[in-house]
DNA sequence: TGGCTTATACTTATCCTGAGCATAATCGAA
DNA sequence: TTCGATTATGCTCAGGATAAGTATAAGCCA
């Protein structure tokens, strides 16, 4: 297997790095999203990669059992990315950080553990556009973003920081696009409006609300709520963050609590039963407010029976 | 820092790792997708990730720049994955391997270096339904698959099998879906039905046509050729791979050749038209037979113009 | 000139989506 | 008992997007 690609590996020992396995751990509960925090909510869990793993879930897949007392569910790698040795200097090995999505149920987690589950707009609360961004935070950010915009050196120049706040941040009538949640923090950072830019050397300013995060957790955060957003809309996995009975609103909230937007609820109700992903369990749902509405459970059996697809070319019959 | 999920770091180089880049090129030269191959393209190209790197991507970048003479453009992270130290025992250090995607275009790669381009068709012979299958591989890979599901013990296996079978392959009256590229390939690798298989362990019978790879290459490149796919449906990607100057035609064919289907012409040029993917450079196509088409250029306006979205939640306006 | 090939414009039926109206079922207070 | 508040659920309707095709234009070459 030479090539002119692949360098002599006896010198691979000299270039070992440590592998870090980071979770964003994700439940709903009463409409509200959560993540599993460490640290006094500082820091996601994380654990080192050991030999004594056969894989890299199993290595994360271990010590998030260890740690909540039950199984992990459903796992989707997020991100992998190399700390730039903040901590030493060249000599400090390099640090590799392998990132997952996890979602569970917040009542399936033991006790007695130090971790915690806090709510994830307490570190992000821009992207919670439910009710609207309360009109003091609106307000700041548009005007500490203008601010770093005019604080570019040439005219074009803050023309262009001005057009990707506003894509991003959705000002100037654009649409607010709930996905985006990673390229708006990245702005902030960039912007050195976030305490982790200016622990990272940007000058000290008065940041923007939000807790902060050790190392790029914050960031790993962002990477986690981005993909589980995108991925809701095309593949039904709010499921997992569901009791196994529930009513359309109880869904509908869950949605909603996740992409940080209200939906049409009749519409919502149309989209999800045509797509017969579930059925009714004939009770109904008790001690509510208003009419009694049906519990539903999700049919497992759509994950076998199709492939959810999403088409967006014009295929050809023949 | 401290934690329970956060191990003594005073063991971590005992868990030290080697890292890997692993990089899937792309390219599509008249209607062919391509990719860069080593050793006598059995393998991907791959070089370790050095101390001197300052970013993973910039490792990876800095070797397929040496390699191709060429600045690497497009680049997105794929998978990350741990080897189960097939090579040696529990001694042998971890390795871990870290994907990319690369788009560029052949003409941009130098000469007299080691590597080459491959049609990927090659490895993956049934994933190219542009003009079906040819039929002797369409009843071997049919009959393969029926024969490796009946060998399950129950018949209730069977029927799972086979239901998975007919599902990622599309038989039965399904609907092919070109995105499911891994799971077909995970599958046939189940089934003992390709190279690698047999290489690790699966008994040994006659193997289904296809190129294989050292180690997981093939299955790496299955996960480049899957997000391509996926990704050419919601990002303008593809003119990553197109020259300045190209046809509608020329467009579609490339769009095909990735998606390994064919598209409805017409749709497709209103699909492109109405996004405002592409502006006209006023020139006509020479040398070519029928009537001339009019040359486009890719509209790198839209990239900082919108972000490209693809909502599927019913939301709500007020 | 007629036939072959590709480009491009337009049509038609159908399905999907956004938005909203209307009605049903429950509880509690007047 | 009735009214109001609240939530559930059924249904309509317009507009836009999509799939599939027809029709015409513009080159080349025998």
């Amino acid at each position: 297997m030479a090539g002119a690609l692949k360098k002599d590996r006896a010198t691979s020992s000299a270039n070992a790095v440590t592998a870090d396995l980071v979770a964003v751990l994700v439940a709903v509960t009463e409409g509200e999203p959560k993540i599993m925090t460490i640290a006094n909510d500082g820091a996601l869990p994380s654990g080192p990669f050991e030999f004594a793993h056969r894989s890299l879930q199993t290595g994360l897949r271990a010590w998030v059992e260890a740690q909540t007392g039950h199984p992990l569910g459903y796992v989707e790698q997020l991100y992998t990315f190399a700390d730039r040795g903040r901590a030493g200097g060249a000599k400090s090995p390099h640090s590799i950080s392998i990132s997952y999505l996890g979602l569970t149920r917040e009542d399936k987690v033991g006790q007695g553990f130090e971790a915690h589950w806090s709510g994830w707009y307490e570190y992000f609360p821009w992207e919670d556009q439910r009710a609207g961004l309360p009109a003091s935070l609106a307000k700041t950010l548009t005007s500490r973003l203008r601010a770093w915009a005019k604080s570019a050196e040439t005219t074009g120049l803050q023309r262009q920081r001005w057009q990707r706040a506003a894509i991003t941040f959705g000002l100037d009538d654009r649409e607010w696009n709930e996905e985006l949640v990673l390229q708006r923090y990245e702005l902030l950072y960039e912007a050195g409006l976030i305490p982790e830019a200016v622990r990272d050397g940007a000058a000290a300013t008065t940041v923007i609300p939000g807790k902060p995060m050790t190392g790029d957790h914050r960031r790993i955060l962002a990477t986690g709520i981005a993909r589980l957003r995108a991925k809701i809309k095309y593949r039904p996995v709010v499921f997992e963050l569901m009791p196994a009975e529930f009513t359309l609103l109880q869904l509908q909230r869950s949605v909603e609590a996740l992409a940080g937007r209200l939906v049409h609820k009749q519409n919502f109700r149309r989209l999800i039963e045509q797509q017969q992903l579930v059925e009714e369990t004939g009770a109904i749902a008790a001690d509510t407010v208003g009419r009694p509405a049906k519990l539903f459970r999700f049919r497992h059996g759509v994950l076998a029976e199709r492939a959810i697809v999403g088409t967006k070319l014009p295929l050809s019959r023949t």
